[in-house]
Order: C-alpha cells, then sequence, then structure tokens
DNA sequence: GATAACTTGAACACGACTGTACGAGTTTTC
DNA sequence: GAAAACTCGTACAGTCGTGTTCAAGTTATC
C-alpha cells in the first residue's frame, strides 16, 4: 500500500522484514479485535511480537490499523466469494454459499462488528453492502422465484442467514467440533428458515 | 437490596422517590449497556435524568451496577420462563418456549455480553446457567426421546436456538417490524435445525 | 566501516473515565 | 421551622489509552 514502488536496489531484505511484521501486526490485530473490540494498541503490539512504536510506524493511528484490518478481511471475503457459481437453482446456490464460506463470513463479521465503532458506520456500510449484496441478490433472486418464501422481507431473511453461520462458526471455535463440517447442518436449516411454510425440507 | 427495614415511620415519600429514580437508573443502564457495554457512568446517568452523582450514591462502583442490572434481567427472564409448561412433546414445548419469550431471551443476552467483560467470567456463567439449563434441559429430554438430532452435542443446539432467537429481535427493532410476530417463523426454522436429517418439518 | 531502513524503550502531553469529597440546594414529614 | 432523606454541581486525584518525540540500538547492503 504505502511500499514505493521504486526499491533503491539495496534495502530489500529490511523491506521484506517490515512487511512481515505489517502482517503479523494485522493478524494479530485482527485476532485481538474479534476477540475484544476496544484492545489497546499496546496490546496488539504485544500480541504480534513488536513495539508499540513499530505499530505507530506502520500505522499512523488506530483508525488506519482498524481500516487496515477490514479492507484485508474484505479482500479475503470476496477473494472467497468470487469462485463461487451462484446461478443456478436456488436452493442449490444456498448449499454452495454456505459450505464454502460460513467461517469467512463469520471472521468478516467479528470484524466489521469490531470496526463498525472505530469508524464511522457509512464507512463500515459501504464495505460491508458489498458483501451483503452477494447474499441479498441471491435471496431476491430466490424470493422472485418463488423458492425463498416472500411473506418476510429480503433482509430479514439475510439477516438470520448470517447470524446462523456465525453462530456455527462461534461454537465451533469454542467446542471441541473443529472437525465437524457445519455446511450440511446449516444448509438444512437454512433451507427450512427460507422456504415459504407449506413446503417440505429435504433432508440430509 | 441496600434497603433497610426499619423505616422510621417518616420519610416513605423521598423513598418512594428514590426508588423510582434506582428505577430510572436501571432501565437506562439496561438500554445503554446493550447498545454499547462501554458506556460511561455520566451517559447512563444522563439517560436516566439522574445527576451522576445521585447514581453513585445508589451503587458504589460501576461493577455493581452491572451487577444490578445483570441481576434484574435474570430475574424478569425466570419470571417469564416460570409459567411455561414444557413438559409435553418437546416439539411442542419448543413452541412454547419460542412464541413466548424469545423476545425476553434476547434482552437477556445483550445485558449478559455487556456484563461479561465488566464482571467475571464465572459470576456471568452462573447466571447464564440457570437461564441455559431450562432451554438445555427440552433440547437433551428431545434429543432422550430420539425427536430432537442426537448426533450433535446439545451446546450447539442450545446455541443454535438462543441465536436465532436473537437474530430476530435484533432485526425487529431494527426494521418496521414491531407488530410481526416472529414466533411461528423461529418455531419452523428452529424445528428444522434441531430435529434429525430424515425428517420432515411441519409446515405453518 | 559507512549508510540507510527498521526497531525499540523511555518519557511526555493530552484526554476520557472512575470514584471521592465538599458544599449547597430541595422536598417531605414532624 | 427543624430534621431527615435525597439530589446535584464543582472540583480533585488516580488510572488508562493515545499519539509524539528523542535517542539508541540492530541488521543488511554497499
Amino acid at each position: 500500500m504505502a511500499v514505493s514502488e521504486s526499491t533503491p536496489t539495496g534495502q530489500r531484505a529490511r523491506r521484506a522484514d517490515a512487511r512481515r511484521n505489517v502482517e503479523a501486526i494485522l493478524d494479530a490485530a485482527t485476532r485481538s479485535l474479534r476477540r475484544n473490540p476496544d484492545v489497546s494498541i499496546a496490546d496488539i503490539a504485544a500480541e504480534a511480537g513488536v513495539g508499540r512504536i513499530t505499530l505507530y510506524g506502520h500505522f499512523k493511528t488506530r483508525a488506519d490499523l482498524v481500516e487496515a484490518v477490514l479492507a484485508r478481511t474484505i479482500s479475503h471475503a470476496n477473494a472467497a466469494f468470487d469462485g463461487l457459481d451462484l446461478s443456478g437453482d436456488p436452493v442449490r446456490a444456498l448449499a454452495t454459499l454456505v459450505t464454502s464460506s460460513w467461517r469467512i463470513v463469520e471472521q468478516h463479521r467479528g470484524v466489521l462488528g469490531a470496526a463498525s465503532r472505530e469508524l464511522g458506520h457509512e464507512r463500515i456500510r459501504d464495505a460491508h453492502d458489498d458483501i451483503l449484496a452477494r447474499v441479498g441478490q441471491l435471496v431476491e433472486r430466490g424470493q422472485a422465484e418463488g423458492v425463498f418464501r416472500g411473506d418476510l422481507p429480503g433482509s430479514w431473511l439475510v439477516t438470520v442467514m448470517l447470524t446462523l453461520m456465525h453462530a456455527a462458526a462461534e461454537d465451533v471455535d469454542a467446542d471441541r467440533l473443529d472437525a465437524f463440517d457445519a455446511g450440511p447442518y446449516l444448509v438444512r436449516t437454512l433451507v427450512a428458515a427460507l422456504t415459504p411454510p407449506g413446503s417440505t425440507v429435504p433432508v440430509r
């Protein structure tokens, strides 16, 4: 980002060190902020294994750091979504989306929650909407095709969907369910949540 | 709580005023803490319409205030649950529980989240477990009877259940769905979440 | 060995919040 | 009118987090 493109032939190694530190800081900040949105800069620096002043060398203010964490998380989420084909049957698309990216969504949500107090809510909403739009489009298409229930606003269904993904991931972290794949379970529950009252929920 | 039982025949009205203030403080604190777990005492006092010093007159420390809020919320939740008959068919009991108390659960969760940082986590867990046990017992009974799926730990199912209630209430607050009763919707979704993969979900 | 990039601790100013002390005011009951 | 209970503003000390400055390191490249 702030790395100048003209590298004066000399200090490649030093530069590499610095970039490693930046990565370590971003990793630590992501973990810390998810755990507690009000972590101090000192704690983040300690968790990253660098000095507090070093951290300030890379990020002028706390807001800068949070913004960088947010940007990286969003790009991760976008990358995860970009490879998916969500064009076919809404239920199948829902399954694809959920099974492949519920972990990403959880991380995304955690960082967003931490950042929403730090930066302006509008700043967050802009970033959030990009991700939300993908889920929202799927839900709306399903509603238009009559596959998903239309008696509730799409925003509600999206909220339920994201919240359930979040709950699954949170419990995975907490318990010893690391190996368990929450995908099928989530799909079953979400299909019930999104399809109209009269319809039956497929097995699995 | 700290009100002495020997009322010296005199200052009933003053006492009543004070108790009204305490109620106002607790109400304001509940609202404020749910909105932002890090509200300052000054902000809470302002929202309650009393001076900061008055608030300190009733609650020695911040922890005292949070503890009082927590205690009141828990007693509310217990009162809401006490009237329910959850003995029959687990699915019917689930419906009863959800339709009648999802709002309470949401409030309970919000306050708990705010308090968990303030007081020790053990202190919270003690209080939390009382509520959780009621939901957990229902889930475990359902699992024992084979009505709820047994291939996932009960804690997971409880988490999903509470999280979904939370999502419903949050969206109700945010949107213009005040009049909408999320009960039937929640029941349908939760039955799908709790029953075994092979079973079909009842209509509604 | 000189240089340049990077790291780091100590120290500081600043602001926000907590909790306390003092002193003055209000309202009700007697 | 006096006393008791309660309210409340000002002011202060202590703590904690932020962001900056300075001065002294380390490490790799030349």
